[in-house]
DNA sequence: GTGAAAGCGCTAACAC
DNA sequence: GTGTTAGCGCTTTCAC
């Protein structure tokens, strides 16, 4: 086996009790000893085993993350802050995708549960109530949802939904259609309060691709000179139809979307759409797990978004 | 704290040795002693505490996977194939992105090594020497990259080039420029010699959009009239910037990208290209770590491609 | 087939 | 400031 910390102590001429405290709460033990069983640690490569330290303060060190879809790239996006926040705290991230199931989703958070110091949930599609009851079994912190008492942090997407309508509105714009998302999700409630009921619903479709496709086949018959969609992969659906039926983009419709992933600037035309802080709401997301495990009470943060006008609207026709 | 096994020997009436043979070695009891432990344990919810076994074992039942670029989304799909199989084994997955650097892609491999019980390594951009010294640190399986001496599955790149060529020829095209990734990434070279000379080559830029746009920035100087692409994401960076400068796809030039992400077929002209079988390399990725954790030997597997034509090919202007 | 007991490597009282 | 010691919850000899 490896090198233990009995084999550290013996040859820094300490106790055991000293090397741990060296490493684990270098305040109490003198400069000069902590400096020599540093050495040692460092001369034989010593790493404290994890499990044996778990065993005893039942902390893991570990973080779990769940998404809803590994596939849209808004959420890789929010991973990378996770993993770049607790990669800096020496905490290692357990990923799982939920394929936008909810009862998946609560079975990965319990089973994540024993091996983790909490659960970052992102976009969850559980009821108020189911996660309510997950917050109790393991820490938990909330991305893109809002459950009293339970700590989250917002993208805040009803003003950019907002920002969205003034945008068209300023083209002079006077009919849109709003692709809705699924009617249970969360988010889709929270982007429609946004328009305001200045946009004509529709919904509701799939978050997807396909879901945008069929979407704005419906649209189409509205006679609405703009489409926001739900999200970005909606918004490429919604285009790639219209390009097939020979509906010019933004000459005879405008087509937004929502995430501003990384698609959005690479379409033709590109998107107009969203900008949502994803890297930050990981990042953030961790720091109230930390204050979460440190004994503080829920919190709750919110983050701005920012509209990105690009070729995919235009003056009403 | 949570219920431990000695709860559970105590009501089952038996010693804790039992309930622990009970649970993972269930031929040494006998079959009604078994299902009374078994009963009691799912009364009371017993969840053996993982570290604790760890700590004896040696075993942590958690495995690694580190990808160079979470937001290509060739990635995830390949992490779904690891998070399926391994979720039937029971096993965890710990993921980390490197972020197309070699230096920190062993970094990870080295701090996720004392806690996990293999890792799965992707694209790896490192040398084949620091590869082999780290499948001497921790159990190793690569996914589209041969070391000798070290596990791994192939997705067939060079079959799916030479598909990619063939194709072409069938449309009449005669003059190919290869727009290639990095020189220093394995898969470039491979998809290289897929070529087999066929194809002028232009390198190397980075293998995302921006790399695209500029690749075919100097591609249309060529005269060829059809473009090759190392992946899709820079397929589609040049299909961006052709349409920019206003050469007609396929009428003018004909495009090519390889991996089949989710976008190909979403952008327009939709994308012709090859299928990488991604979920299933994961999934055997992770049947290759299970074989060498049984004290096996080094496994290569190969997958099949394939070509998906769509309408970013045409017959040669 | 089952039980008793010895640790796995570490932290956290508790003494000094 | 530092050392001694008692476990954390589990598996695994070794007896019986």
């Amino acid at each position: 086996m490896a090198v233990t910390i009995r084999d550290v102590a013996r040859q820094a001429q300490v106790s055991v009790s000293t090397v741990s405290r060296a490493l684990s709460a270098p305040g109490l033990v003198k400069e000069a000893t902590r400096r020599r069983v540093l050495d040692v640690v460092q001369g034989l490569g010593y790493q404290p085993n994890r499990a044996a330290r778990s065993l005893i303060t039942g902390r893991t060190g570990n973080l779990g993350i769940v998404v809803p879809d590994l596939e849209n790239p808004f959420f890789p996006a929010v991973l990378r802050g996770v993993q770049t926040r607790a990669g800096e705290a020496g905490t290692s991230v357990f990923f799982c995708d939920s394929r936008e199931d909810p009862l998946t989703e609560a079975e990965l958070v319990r089973t994540m549960a024993p091996q983790v110091d909490g659960v970052v949930l992102c976009a969850s599609l559980m009821s108020d109530e189911q996660i309510a009851e997950l917050a109790g079994v393991t820490p938990l912190v909330l991305i893109n949802r809002i459950v009293p008492g339970v700590s989250s942090v917002l993208m805040d997407s009803a003003s950019g939904m907002d920002q969205v309508v003034t945008h068209l509105e300023s083209l002079g714009h006077q009919h849109y259609v709003y692709l809705g998302g699924p009617a249970a999700v969360w988010s889709n409630n929270r982007r429609t309060q946004g328009l305001a009921g200045r946009a004509q619903l529709l919904g509701s479709f799939e978050p997807n691709f396909a879901g945008g496709v069929t979407a704005a086949e419906q649209a189409l018959r509205t006679g609405a000179t703009a489409f926001i969609a739900y999200n970005d992969l909606m918004a490429l659906g919604a285009l790639s139809h219209l390009a097939a039926v020979g509906v010019g983009v933004p000459q005879q419709v405008s087509v937004t979307g929502f995430d501003d992933i990384l698609y959005a600037a690479m379409c033709s035309p590109a998107l107009t759409t969203v900008t949502m802080p994803t890297e930050e709401g990981g990042k953030v997301a961790v720091d109230l797990l930390a204050a979460l495990l440190d004994g503080g009470p829920a919190e709750h943060r919110e983050l701005p978004t920012t509209l990105v006008a690009r070729a995919s609207t235009g003056e009403a026709g």
